[in-house]
DNA sequence: TAATTTATTGTCCCCGTGGTCAATTTATAG
DNA sequence: CTATAAATTGACCACGGGGACAATAAATTA
C-alpha cells in the first residue's frame, strides 16, 4: 500500500470528523470550527485542505459512499449465484454498521442539498449508477427482460424509503421491520426464496 | 365559512411564501428576509406572526401536509371498495400537483431536520399516523391479518423511496416510472388488478 | 547548518442571519 | 372626532458563519 502523504491523512481525518458532526448536527450544524475542533486541529487548516465547506461535504459524501461500497463488495464476494448477489447488495445496505438512524439522516441531509449543488448531484448520480450496474447483470439473469428495469427501480426505491423512514429517528420503524420488509419485497420481485440474512 | 381574521390571512400568506422559497432554496436558503419579500411584507412582520423561524417552518410543514391530505380526502371520497381506497390514497401522493421534484425536495429538507427539532418530529409522527390509519382498515379487509402490518410499511416505504429519488431532481426517475413501479408494488401486495390511474 | 518548502496556527474581516424594539401607520370603537 | 388597539415598518443589534492571510513552526533538502 502506498504510503499516505500528510495531505491524504489530514484530509481523511477532517472528512471523518465532518462526517461525525454531520450525523449529529446536520448540515447547518456542521461548521468549519466544529469540524476542526473534532479533528483536533485549527479551523484554518480545514480551508487549507479543502477549497471551501462544500468541498469538505463532497468529501464526506464520497467517504460515506465508499464505506458502504466496501461493505457491498465484501458481501458480494462471498455471495453465490445471481440471487445471492442481489441479496448481498441489498443486505449491505442494512448492515448494522450502516443502517443506523444517524447515518440514514446524514444521507438525507446531503440528498436534500443535491438540487442546489452541482457536485453533490454528480456524485449522487455516480452512486446510483454503480448501484444500478451492480444490480443489473444479476437481475437480467433472474428475470424476463421486461421486468429487469422495474425491479432495479423498485429495489432501490424500497431501500431508499426504508432509509428515509429510519433516518427520521421516530422509532416508528425498527431494523427488524425494515429487514423483513425488504425480504418480502425481494421475495416477490425475484420469486420466493430464503431471505436476506443480517 | 368563518371570515378569516387578518392574522389568519397573514399567517397563510407568509406560510405560502415560505413554502415557495423552501422549494427553491432549501432550508438554509429560506431566510426571513426572503420570505417577507416574497410575501410583499416587511421582515419585521414575519416575527410578529411567528415566534421564530422554526415556528414558520412548522407552519410550512403543516401546510404542505394539509394540501396533500386534502388531495387524499378528495380521491378517497370518489373511491369504491377497499382496494379502490388504497389506490386512491396512493394515487394522491403521485398527483401531478404534488409529485414534483421541488415539492419532494422540500419534504426531504424538512425530514432531514426532524431528528433535531422536537416539533418537526411531532408533526411528522402525526402525518405518518394518519397515513397509517387511512390505510389500515382497507388493508385489513384485503389481506390476512398477518400481512397487514407489513403491507402498510411497504406501501409507505415505497412512496417515500420514490419521492426521495424524485426529489433529487437528477432526472433518473420519471413520473411514469414511479407510477408504474407503485402500480407494480400494489399489484403484488394486494393481488393483481387494475392500476392506479393518474 | 542553512535555506527553503510545507504544515499549521490564530487573528482578522465581512456579511447575512435571526431576533428585538420603539416608532408609526392604520383600523376600530366609543 | 377622538382614543385606543392592532398592524406594520424599519432601524438596530449581537452573533456566528465562511473565508483570507500573514506569521510561525516543523520538516525537508542542499
Amino acid at each position: 500500500m502506498a504510503r499516505a502523504s500528510i495531505e491524504e491523512i489530514r484530509r481523511r481525518e477532517l472528512t471523518e470528523a465532518a462526517y461525525e458532526i454531520l450525523q449529529e448536527q446536520g448540515i447547518a450544524g456542521t461548521t468549519l470550527a466544529k469540524v476542526a475542533e473534532r479533528a483536533g486541529m485549527s479551523k484554518g487548516i480545514v480551508l487549507h485542505y479543502f477549497r471551501d465547506k462544500d468541498d469538505l461535504l463532497e468529501a464526506v459524501m464520497r467517504l460515506a459512499n465508499a464505506l458502504l461500497r466496501d461493505e457491498v463488495v465484501r458481501r458480494v464476494r462471498r455471495a453465490k449465484g445471481d440471487r445471492g448477489r442481489v441479496e448481498a447488495i441489498v443486505a449491505a445496505n442494512f448492515a448494522p454498521a450502516f443502517f443506523k438512524p444517524e447515518i440514514c439522516n446524514a444521507w438525507l441531509s446531503l440528498c436534500a442539498e443535491v438540487p442546489r449543488n452541482r457536485e453533490f448531484a454528480r456524485i449522487q448520480r455516480v452512486i446510483h449508477a454503480r448501484m444500478r450496474s451492480n444490480l443489473m447483470p444479476a437481475l437480467r439473469a433472474l428475470l424476463p427482460a421486461g421486468e429487469v428495469e422495474a425491479a432495479a427501480i423498485g429495489i432501490t426505491a424500497m431501500i431508499d424509503g426504508l432509509w428515509l423512514r429510519f433516518g427520521l429517528s421516530l422509532g416508528s420503524l425498527t431494523r427488524e421491520q425494515a429487514l423483513a420488509e425488504m425480504d418480502r419485497y425481494l421475495a416477490q420481485a425475484l420469486g420466493a426464496a430464503d431471505g436476506v440474512q443480517a
